[in-house]
DNA sequence: ATGGTAGCTCTGCTA
């Protein structure tokens, strides 16, 4: 089975790249990010049409998430459980496989700005929150997986300018601790446990030819869970819709199960 | 040293 994340800035948007890709690419699940509208606007039909369910936990111009499935979701969970949150950037459920239950963590994490700021503030106690409760949801479900675009740059090598970007946004040591902390409850870096491309980026700015330039970052990942792990067989970034005309500036991760 | 682009909303914010 196939697991993908997706940041697409505004589902209104790029819901026709969507439908493109979920047509190529017919994962049996994807997380999508940054949809920017509220759950009424959602695109159930045409979703559903491409044989899709979906749950979702949308929000008006900013934030908002959705988990599409070629199976019904159940338990369904939107925010960090008592964790206040006016934002909408978690959405997670369980999805029913022959391999038995699998739960799915479909995040938009918070972006943060810069250090110093109030949002980074807010980014490093949304962190803090979403850590306790992973660690919760894998006591209580060994077989799970994390996806998201978590606006984190874990290595240097995840970052087309580590150097110039030291303690930069995405690149600080607090974030990176915090991605370590995430693989240290007991997840892994389903990327990672493959031999990448150098330079092997999911975001892009828009600015300044970043995708051209291949001036990049590697924010958007996939933590499978070590019950899991043996089962990965693949993970890739899928780079060919940041090349559509009107693309999302991120693109792709999938995951390969089994 | 600053601005560059995109989306939403409507003027500035977020990324």
């Amino acid at each position: 089975m196939q697991i993908a994340t997706w940041n697409v800035n505004s589902l209104t948007v790029r819901l026709p790249q969507v439908l493109d890709w979920l047509q190529a690419n017919p994962v049996d699940a994807l997380g999508l990010q940054e949809l920017k509208l509220t759950d009424d606007k959602f695109p159930l039909l045409a979703l559903q049409e491409a044989g899709y369910h979906a749950v979702t936990h949308g929000q008006k111009t900013y934030n908002g998430v959705a988990i599409l499935s070629r199976t019904p979701a159940r338990d369904v969970v939107r925010n960090i459980p008592e964790h206040d949150d006016a934002q909408a950037r978690i959405i997670a459920a369980t999805l029913d496989t022959p391999n038995g239950p699998l739960r799915l963590i479909n995040g938009y994490f918070v972006n943060g700005q810069a250090p110093g700021t109030d949002k980074f503030a807010y980014k490093m106690r949304w962190l803090e929150a979403l850590r306790e409760w992973v660690r919760k949801e894998l006591a209580a479900n060994e077989r799970l997986v994390l996806v998201g675009d978590f606006n984190v740059a874990p290595e240097d090598r995840d970052s087309f300018d580590p150097v110039g970007l030291r303690e930069t946004i995405h690149h600080t040591t607090e974030e990176r601790q915090h991605f370590r902390d995430l693989l240290e409850l007991g997840m892994c870096d389903a990327f990672r446990l493959f031999e990448q491309p150098e330079k092997s980026f999911s975001w892009w700015d828009y600015r300044m030819l970043g995708f051209q330039k291949n001036r990049g970052l590697r924010i958007d990942h996939i933590l499978v869970s070590e019950a899991l792990r043996p089962s990965v067989s693949a993970c890739v970034i899928d780079r060919a819709p940041r090349k559509n005309p009107q693309p999302s500036d991120h693109t792709p991760v999938v995951v390969t199960l089994g």
